[in-house]
DNA sequence: TAATTTCTCTATAAGACAGATAGAATTTAT
DNA sequence: ATAAATTCTATCTGTCTTATAGAGAAATTA
């Protein structure tokens, strides 16, 4: 499951891509409208400002804003930051490859070669989820259930 | 990830399964074979009886056995068991659901949208990945690699 | 210079994780 | 009946992660 924090770091890069080029946010704004507690909030957008995905602005008039065009940020990006590996098992992660202790042969494993696969199909999925495809889901299906 | 119970479990109960139909095999012999700490096998065995996946039998000649075909037993299964729910987000959990606090409106949710697919997929992966497909996966990279 | 807002640093309470320890209960073989 | 083998139960512990809260420093703008 996902940890709170990159729950909430998704939900604010949501309502920021939203309003994106209409200049900064304010942390108070967000964590308001988001319901996310504010300190931690704070916390969060730091972190995703130092990964270079929002910048900020100090002083009246500041806040937060997006870096890159909505359709340029995914969720398989904002999970690593914050939660680590998108991988079940540490033998398949790309960005975070950790030998198994236990494991015997890792050229013939099986349960590894199931992981593989699972991996890559939610990498994939995970890929193509950037902000701005969220917004259009979001979209769709406010329609449908009108 | 999966926690170490989780993998260790699978490992068990693959090499349990490639040597279904028996006879009791020794928790020892799995711990030593699989290098799986003894007293944490245990545990671990024991939960894999109570959820009747396992059947054990006690003093002499005794030891774990598989109660289901490999071909009858998933990986989805056994990642519940230990680590709960497969879905990112407890909104899209079939077995673990539970409401997001912080969600203002689940129907129409953009975030909720996107991980359900990816939880659908993910769990028709590993419902495919049962022990018996495991070993042919094993089998295969075994023929592969020569 | 005063108000606004982000930024830094520290603390902490609760729970999960990965075991270790000690011994009780059960079954089989002699 | 007794000894050996083996699973089962219950408790405990240290380390790490999660989800915050608090106090105030630094920067920006009016």
């Amino acid at each position: 499951m996902l940890s709170k924090k990159t729950k909430y770091a998704i939900n604010a890069l949501v309502h920021l891509a939203k309003e994106y080029n209409k200049g900064p946010i304010l942390i108070s704004t967000i964590a308001e409208q988001e319901n996310i507690p504010q300190k931690f909030l704070e916390a969060i957008l730091l972190d995703l400002r130092k990964a270079g995905i929002l910048n900020s602005k100090k002083g009246k008039g500041g806040g937060y804003y997006l870096m890159k065009a909505p359709d340029q940020v995914d969720i398989a990006e904002v999970m690593r930051l914050f939660d680590g590996p998108i991988a079940l098992l540490p033998c398949v992660s790309y960005k975070y490859y950790e030998r198994c202790e236990e494991c015997k042969d890792e050229e013939t494993c099986g349960i590894r070669d199931l992981f593989y696969e699972v991996r890559n199909e939610t990498v994939n999925q995970l890929k193509a989820g950037t902000l701005a495809n969220i917004i259009k889901r979001e979209q769709r299906l406010k329609h449908k259930n009108k």
